[in-house]
DNA sequence: CATGCGAATGCGAATACTTCTCATTATCCT
DNA sequence: AGGATAATGAGAAGTATTCGCATTCGCATG
C-alpha cells in the first residue's frame, strides 16, 4: 500500500498521484519525460490531465519522491528519487541512459565549491558519447 | 577587422552576425541568453529580430564559435568560445556564474566513460551552491 | 457510513522559449 | 555594378509547461 508513502510525504493519496508512483516505479524505463507518464496513463485507461501529471511530479520532486534532471533535450525527465546519488552518462544517438557514481568526482566538486566560497547545495553532471552498441553499428 | 573571423568560421560578414559577436565579446556578463542578446541589439539601436538572433547563434554553435548551456533556468545562454574548457559554478540565489576547470575531475569523466564502453563527446558540470555575498547576506 | 470543507483535478487558455515560412533584402563573386 | 544565392525580419507555428477556475474527491468528523 503505498498510500503511506504519500502521506508521509504530506500528501493526500489521491489516484492521480497513486497511478503516477505506480507508473515511475514499474516502467521499463527509469527516466521518464511528463509526457511518457501521460501516455502511459492514457494506455492504462486512466483519464488524468497533462497539467495534473506536470502539478504531481512537480509537487513529488518537492517532497523528495523524484528527481528532475535536464538531459540536453529541451524537456524534463523526472526520476524515482531511491535515496542513493548517482550521475548520468548518455548516449546521443539512441538517447540510453547509464548511471554511475564516483567518489573521487564527488569529493572534488565539495572541494571546489568550498575553494570557490559557495556553500554547495546540488550539482548535476552529464557525460555525452556514444554507447558501446551505437559504435558498432557505425 | 572581425569579419575575417565569419569568413574563417564560413559563415557571410552580415550586418546581425557582426553585431551578435561584437556583443558577445563586449558584453558585462559572459552568459547570455538570446533574450538578453536581443535587447542589447535594440539598445544599440539596431533593427534585428530575434528570430535572426536564434538563427545566428545557433550557427555560431555550429561553427565552435559559441558554446550554448543549459542552467536550471529553462532556457539556453551563450558564451563566447574562447579555447579554454571550463565547467561551471552558480548561485542558486542571486545567479551569479562562476569558473572553474579541475584536471582531476576531466580525467574521471574520461575514465568512467571507457569503462562504460562509451567514447565521450561532451560533458556537462555544474555546481550549484550559495556564493559567499548571499551567504553574508543571509 | 453520511456529510462537508478544503484541497486536488481536468480542461482549456495562457505563457515562455524557440523554430519555421516566406517575401524582401543584403552579401559577395565576377 | 549586376546577379545568384544566402540571410533577414515579421509573424505564425510549435513545444514544453503553467495558470485559472468550476467541479470533484479525500478524509476527518459526527
Amino acid at each position: 500500500m503505498e498510500s503511506q508513502d504519500l502521506k508521509k510525504a504530506g500528501l493526500k493519496a489521491t489516484l492521480p498521484r497513486l497511478k503516477i508512483l505506480d507508473i515511475l516505479e514499474h516502467s521499463r524505463q527509469r527516466h521518464l519525460s511528463a509526457e511518457d507518464v501521460y501516455k502511459a496513463l492514457l494506455e492504462g485507461g486512466e483519464d488524468v490531465g497533462l497539467a495534473t501529471v506536470y502539478r504531481v511530479l512537480t509537487q513529488f520532486e518537492a517532497a523528495g519522491l523524484v528527481r528532475r534532471h535536464h538531459f540536453d533535450e529541451g524537456h524534463s525527465v523526472f526520476e524515482l528519487e531511491l535515496g542513493e546519488h548517482h550521475d548520468h552518462i548518455l548516449c546521443v544517438k539512441c538517447g540510453r541512459v547509464d548511471e554511475f557514481y564516483d567518489e573521487t568526482i564527488e569529493d572534488r566538486q565539495q572541494a571546489i565549491a568550498s575553494k570557490a566560497g559557495y556553500s554547495m547545495t546540488d550539482h548535476s553532471l552529464y557525460i555525452y558519447g556514444i554507447c558501446p552498441a551505437c559504435q558498432k553499428r557505425a
